[in-house]
RNA sequence: CGCGGUGUGGAGCAGCUAGGUAGCUCGUCGGGCUCAUAACCCGAAGGUCGUUGGUUCAAAUCCAGCCGCCGCAACCA
């Protein structure tokens, strides 16, 4: 059994803030198909971690006036503490500060370049000169800013090194499309179609603008860009070109990389291309899932409706919260996570079906035969068919399990609790009980449902690792009776058990108490927000200044109060909008990336004030004469309008 | 005409690859039971399977058009 070996990894995540539910998700789906692997035997190695480099770690720990090492340091504890509090197994947790990441990275750099993979070339792009850094058009926010400080960038070059990805394309697209490595595969013509028919691009691997992060050996100005440092941990984690230990040819390649959907492109097209480059062996499967939604909407730290893993634990168990999560998640789909659903959920499988089956049982035993079973036994027809659904249901859920379905064997598994409360009304154990000749029917009823819990609370420990051995107390199991091998087979417990009553597994929640509950929460939580927020709105150190300008600079931008005439969206644009203007210099065309925030008839006849002197550009081919004030607010933007009573065409300074 | 996904009883989903009685969970209503955590079991109501047309003896399922929603890409002065 032991030379089967199986190697799981999460992402490894960024710790720029605390963990919320969503790393729980990935989280607790890997440790529980960890958790399941170790328990049919296989060797298996967990791997999760943080990726603590970049420009962000170093600007939020400057806020802080920490260094940046200092700084990932209290979070990545926070981190640690959640999987603890999650009881989340893992065999090692990596982070790229590590002495041994950072040697292999530095190797791995300078194979890539000594193989030509990767050369010296020139960075071009949208530059914001305050934060130092670069931006793609696709990181820039809502307004074509700079997404850190929403100031305005310029266009600019810089000297960087660059990963060759084309020689990798077609190998690339026939590993989505001809293999299954991705999972689920619908996403695979998405990914070809938009990436690599179009032509893969060379993918920029380092940066000169921040100091925090892995250096180029042999070019100290740059640090290795996060690709290259993030990506890699999954081998250096293996003592792939390091010294930490010899795993790599143990492990690799891995089995299984679980990610959110967000991260899905690096996986399926960056990290294969590294591993081509570098001669390695692809890994077996990636894992793709979709995300936790909030009441329909996305979760988002800034619309403060997050509810807090450690929160949600302290009221449930982690074990119900673990359920839910795994209950709910579908590889590729997402999930809804609402307070109702978790709580109907957590009711009605936990505390209705699986608890209250546990309960009944136990107690039955306790009431019948103060706890011991007597050896004398009377099968009937009826046992039949729930014996074999007992053990029929290992079967069902590995084969689900080696796909990595979870939901689908947490769906096998309490379709048998199901059927077990069903036996129970087919046989009536409480007539039984009543004369003293049914005794030995009854201490068959009774053990055929210890035996169906065991079965059942052996197949649920790796989803629910702190109730699990709870149920074992009370059902008299020892810890060899639920291996594995023993969970299709029936008939393990000893004749006589002795069942011990114990306290209530997943206590009922009350629906509507709870939920109120959990809203002021989240209430008290959006306040805290909304008060930092206006803490940093004071003029504190927190927000740094554009390099300061003369009044001639000033003098060159010149706004004017102008009406809008007229607006209607961009065709094939979900962003833009045209507006026609009266300037009262006979009129402009502007075009406006605010489609999302407004409707063309709520701008109609408004008084707005435009940048009249800027550069004209082709915007979707549509001709913009200048641009629109607005304000940046979390999650959009607001248009500075103009009192009505002032003219068009006034000059504002 | 950028690419892809999706639309099934009140809610969330399965079924569609290989056409032939529309299924599951939750909810609702009625009944049963009393061992149990106001839990459990049985039954019922409720669907023109987005829409139009086509192929076929037969379409939720195959084909085409249209509409809605979601995602990716593009766009963001």
């Amino acid at each position: 059994m032991l030379d089967k070996t199986f190697y799981i990894t999460t992402p490894i995540y960024y710790p720029s803030g605390n963990p919320h539910i969503g790393h729980c998700y990935t989280t607790v789906a890997c440790d529980s198909i960890a958790r399941y692997k170790r328990m049919q035997g296989y060797d298996v190695k967990f791997l999760t971690g943080t990726d603590e480099h970049g420009l962000k770690i170093e600007q939020k720990a400057k806020e802080k006036g920490v260094t940046p090492k200092e700084y990932v340091d209290e979070i990545v504890e926070t981190f640690k503490k959640l999987w603890k509090y999650m009881n989340v197994n893992y065999d090692q947790f990596i982070r790229t500060t590590d002495d041994y990441h950072i040697e292999s990275v530095q190797k791995i750099f300078k194979a890539l370049y000594d193989k030509g993979y990767i050369y010296k070339g020139e960075y071009s792009g949208k530059y914001c000169t305050p934060c130092e850094s670069f931006w793609t058009d696709s990181q820039l926010d809502e307004n074509g800013c700079c997404p850190e400080c929403h100031r305005e960038v310029t266009f600019a070059k810089e000297e960087a090194y660059f990963f060759k990805m084309s020689p990798f394309a077609d190998r690339i697209e026939k590993l989505l499309t001809e293999t299954d490595y991705l999972q689920p595969k619908t996403r695979a013509t998405e990914l070809v179609n938009n990436f690599i028919k179009p032509g893969l691009e060379d993918l920029c691997v380092s940066r000169t603008t921040f100091k925090w992060g892995i250096p180029v050996t042999f070019d100290e100005k740059h640090v290795v860009y996060v690709w290259i440092d993030a990506l890699s941990n999954y081998i250096t984690a293996l003592g792939y070109e390091n010294s930490l230990s010899d795993e790599f040819n143990k492990y690799w390649p891995a089995d299984v990389h679980m990610v959110a959907k967000d991260i899905m492109r690096f996986h399926a097209i960056i990290w294969p291309a590294m591993l081509m480059a570098l001669d390695l062996p692809l890994p077996k499967h990636l894992a793709v899932h979709g995300w936790i939604t909030f009441n329909g909407e996305k979760m988002s730290k800034s619309l403060g409706n997050v509810v807090d893993p450690f929160v949600l634990g302290e009221r449930y168990g982690c074990d119900a919260i673990r359920y839910h999560i795994l209950r709910e998640m579908a590889l590729g789909a997402d999930s809804s996570f609402s307070n109702e659903i978790m709580i109907n959920r957590i009711n009605s499988d936990l505390a209705n079906g699986f608890g209250n089956l546990v309960s009944r049982t136990v107690a039955m035993a306790d009431k019948y035969f103060g706890g011991t079973l007597p050896a004398d036994r009377e099968e009937t027809e009826l046992d039949k068919d729930f014996k074999a659904v007992v053990i029929n249901t290992v079967a069902e859920v590995d084969e689900v399990m080696n796909e990595n379905k979870i939901k689908q064997a947490l769906e096998s598994i309490f379709r048998t609790v199901d059927r077990a409360n069903k036996y129970i009304d087919e046989t009536e154990p409480w007539k039984l009980g009543k004369s003293e000749e049914n005794k030995a029917r009854l201490a068959t009823v009774l053990y055929n449902l210890l035996e169906a819990i065991r079965v059942i609370s052996g197949l649920l420990s790796p989803f629910m690792p702190s109730t699990m051995p709870k149920v074992w107390e009370q059902i008299g199991a020892t810890p060899d009776d639920v291996k594995y091998e023993k969970l299709s087979v029936f008939g393990v417990l000893p004749e006589n058990v002795t069942v011990h009553k114990g306290e209530i597994l997943f206590p009922r929640i009350d629906v509507e108490k709870e939920i109120e509950e959990l809203n002021n929460i989240i209430k008290e939580n959006m306040e805290k927000a909304q008060s930092n927020l206006s803490e940093s709105e004071k003029p504190t150190e927190k927000i740094e200044l554009a390099p300061e300008i003369t009044i001639d600079d000033f003098a060159k931008v010149e706004i004017r109060v102008a009406k809008v005439i007229s607006c209607e969206k961009v065709k094939k644009s979900d962003k833009l909008l045209c507006l026609q203007l009266d300037d009262g210099m006979g009129g402009r065309q502007v075009v406006s990336g605010i489609a999302q925030y407004y409707k063309p008839e709520d701008l109609i006849g408004k008084k707005i004030q435009l940048i009249a002197n800027l550069k004209p550009v082709k915007l979707r081919g549509v001709e913009s004469n200048g641009m629109i004030c607005a304000a940046d607010v979390p999650n959009g933007c607001k248009v500075i309008f103009v009192d009505d009573d002032i003219p068009v065409g006034s000059k504002i300074r």
